[in-house]
Parts: structure tokens; C-alpha cells; sequence
DNA sequence: AACACGGGGTG
DNA sequence: CACCCAGTGTT
């Protein structure tokens, strides 16, 4: 969930998910269908059905514990470097690196004041870790990324805004463009993004016609109508018979 | 390397 | 309204 979405949306579709699925057991003994209904409304359906995948695979192939290696993560659908890093520190205690756009961006300012390439911020990222538990260090990076160093940066209360080469030497803002710092989006009004998530959001609660689709969404061309079906179809969300209805995996 | 992929919060 | 977000998988 917190993969491309503001952590702060995340804690109550969290708290509610993780009641109705409180074990990969329970969420992969479900339909498809139902963990895309608990996941509604939080955005990208694909990282829902990766997750129920994800589920079933650790049934199926880990007796159900979830791996306890960066490796072993890292093999789960819907489970990148970022995540398994993450994973590994702060469940595991494993000493990794967290890279993600908080940390990207405190590399690239406070620490080289460049942008950099991806193997050069793992190796600046890795270089800072302790001899310890990484986790403490990980959360510490995040928040000063989430809550100072963030895309605007608020560098008048930043606590390390006196070490930061950025702060200290000047010039252009090295974080767009370096590691793990997000890339700015499309627009999302009127945008493909938008229509899918509509017409997922209409196959819910039950299954429908191209038609009651269509005028529930608005006025959608023909051939991208048809499109936007299709792409959801292949993403394994939908079922796509002479009705329209919410994949059953 | 560049794209596609949600939708609500923030300023 | 424009910008942003604890990324991942595909092309």
C-alpha cells in the first residue's frame, strides 16, 4: 500500500485490510474479487492483485511465513528492491538500505549534492549504515525525506540543514532525475489511469453491461472504451464475457 | 531508459 | 488547478 501512495492515506485502508485479511493464509483463502473490494479506493488494483498472489505463493511455497531474506522477498510479485529492503530492516532487522523517494532525495542533496545513478545511491545509501539494527537508521532517513527534505524542501526547520552539501554549496536541486526519487506523473484528469479506475470501480459490488458502464462513466470513444477493457482484462482485474465483472482469481 | 499505472492531499 | 506520493513491471 504505502508503494507510490502518501503514508498518511494508508494507515486506515490498512487498519481495515489487515482486519479481514490478518494473515497471508486468510487473504489467499479469498477470491480475487473480495481483497479488490477491501483494497477500493486506495488506487492501482495491480498492487491489490499482486499482493493476493503474493499471498497464495507464501502458502503455498514458504508453509505460509512470509521470507524472512531479501532474496525471498524479493521473489513476490508486487515485491521490489525498495520493498524487500524495507521488509528485511524493519521485520527482520536485516542490515539493508531502504531506498525510496525520501531517501533518494536526502542522498542527493544533503550527502553529494549531485544526482545520482543507481548503483551509486546504493553504495552512498549502504555506506551510512551502523553496526546495529538498520532499522532505526532506515526510519530516521524517510522521515527526514518525508518531513524536511521533501520535494519542496523546508530547510529553515531541517534538523541537519547545517551538514547539508546542498544547503551549504548552492546550486540546482540535484534530487529530480536521482535514484529512487519519484518521477513526476501525467495528468490524471481525463487521463486512461482515471477512466480504468472508474470502470473498475463500476464491476464492484456486481457485474455489468458495456452499456451501464459507459453511461456511468461518461462519454468514453468506442475503441478506447474497448481498450481500457481490454488492458484491465490482461492485468487480471476483470472477466470480460457478455458481462463485465470483477476477476475471480 | 521510458512508460503505464489511482486517487486523494496539499498549497 | 498543479504538484506530489514509503514503486513495480513491462516494453
Amino acid at each position: 500500500m504505502l508503494q507510490q501512495t502518501q503514508s498518511l492515506r494508508v494507515v486506515g485502508p490498512w487498519l481495515k485490510f489487515i482486519e479481514r485479511f490478518p494473515t497471508p493464509e486468510s487473504c489467499a483463502e479469498a477470491p480475487l474479487s473480495e481483497v479488490l473490494r477491501v483494497w477500493s479506493g486506495l488506487g492501482y488494483p495491480r498492487r491489490a492483485r499482486a499482493l493476493h498472489s503474493a499471498a497464495r505463493q507464501i502458502v503455498n511455497e514458504h508453509g505460509g511465513a512470509v521470507p524472512a531474506s531479501y532474496e525471498g522477498l524479493r521473489s513476490l510479485p508486487g515485491v521490489g528492491d525498495y520493498t524487500a529492503s524495507a521488509v528485511s530492516s524493519f521485520a527482520f532487522h536485516l542490515p539493508l538500505a531502504v531506498l525510496d523517494t525520501n531517501v533518494g532525495r536526502v542522498l542527493a542533496r544533503a550527502l553529494v549534492n549531485r544526482s545520482l545513478s543507481a548503483k551509486e545511491a546504493r553504495q552512498v545509501a549502504g555506506s551510512l549504515l551502523a553496526k546495529g539494527d538498520s532499522a532505526p537508521h532506515n526510519q530516521a532517513m524517510i522521515d527526514l525525506g518525508a518531513l524536511f527534505c521533501r520535494s519542496i524542501p523546508r530547510c529553515e526547520t531541517c534538523p541537519v540543514s547545517r551538514a547539508c552539501r546542498w544547503r551549504n554549496e548552492g546550486g540546482p536541486d540535484p534530487a529530480p532525475k536521482s535514484a529512487g526519487v519519484s518521477a513526476p506523473q501525467a495528468k490524471f484528469a481525463g487521463s486512461d489511469r482515471q477512466l480504468r479506475g472508474r470502470i473498475l470501480r463500476e464491476v464492484l459490488d456486481r457485474p455489468q453491461s458495456r452499456a451501464m458502464i459507459r453511461r456511468a462513466i461518461g462519454e468514453v470513444d468506442d475503441v478506447r472504451f474497448e481498450r481500457l477493457v481490454e488492458s484491465l482484462r490482461r492485468d487480471g482485474l476483470i472477466e470480460t464475457g457478455r458481462l463485465i465483472r470483477l476477476a475471480d482469481g
